[in-house]
DNA sequence: GAATTTCTACGAAGAATTTCGTTGTTAAAT
DNA sequence: ATTTAACAACGAAATTCTTCGTAGAAATTC
């Protein structure tokens, strides 16, 4: 799976946040200080759907595309690249950077905990 | 800050691991398949000390490279641009995700728990 | 049904990335 | 001192990324 460069993960974005979507939907729901033309909007998808990184139904003449990967695996696949791309395979660095980078709630440490937890549980064997 | 690509982040990963290097030893400490040939990490040098992401010392004939940023500070940021783009600002969906995407070990679950356990105590007020 | 609007498709231009060959210069070896 | 090796600098080619203009087809409007 090939990685999405910023602008792709910037339309799957919209698309995970949207819902399948035309071209003009798209646009409407992507951010960014100018508001992404339509050609180009359009040629983003075209060239996304080349790659996989995006399904289309053409049956409308508005096509309707939509990511094909669900955000979480995207996600999870980014995160581990980045991983292993800059932090030599150690998730605990990136993620005690990631805590360090931005605020944290405290519903929120909370969950990690969670996680801390349930981890703990079934690693052990 | 511009931020690194992936051949000039593989770079950077070889200046921290090596400490100030030479061309070739960035070439012998950089990791890949096919080793990197001369001028081609020669370039991304140059390129990347016009950039500002390293530093050169033009004293000796062979130009020493050392980071321009300390790997703590690149990384919070590298991680900070990801949980933009890809977690819609959301530092513990990041953390969630990168939990789940590698594995961690017992001694990094429990580094991970002080770090939370500071920033309760410290984020309140 | 002709004119206008709304789409997709195609192509191309400019910028950035990646790689490597060549050139010229400085240092080392003979 | 002349040759050889090591090195930085430069330029260019191949590729990818980003943006947009134009053309043609399908739908809508008058």
């Amino acid at each position: 799976m090939k990685k999405p460069t910023d602008s792709e993960l910037a339309i799957l974005h919209a698309l995970w946040d949207h819902g399948p979507a035309t071209v003009a939907e798209v646009i409407g729901t992507v951010g960014g200080k100018k508001p992404m033309g339509y050609t180009t909007a359009l040629k983003f998808l075209q060239i996304m759907h080349e790659k996989g990184l995006v399904k289309r139904d053409e049956s409308r003449r508005q096509h309707v595309y939509r990511a094909a990967l669900p955000p979480g695996r995207m996600r999870k696949a980014l995160v581990g690249d980045l991983i292993d791309r800059a932090f030599g395979g150690s998730a605990a660095q990136m993620v005690l950077h990631a805590l360090g980078a931005r605020k944290v709630g405290e519903a929120e440490i909370a969950e990690i905990r969670e996680m801390l937890d349930a981890m703990a549980k079934g690693g052990e064997e």
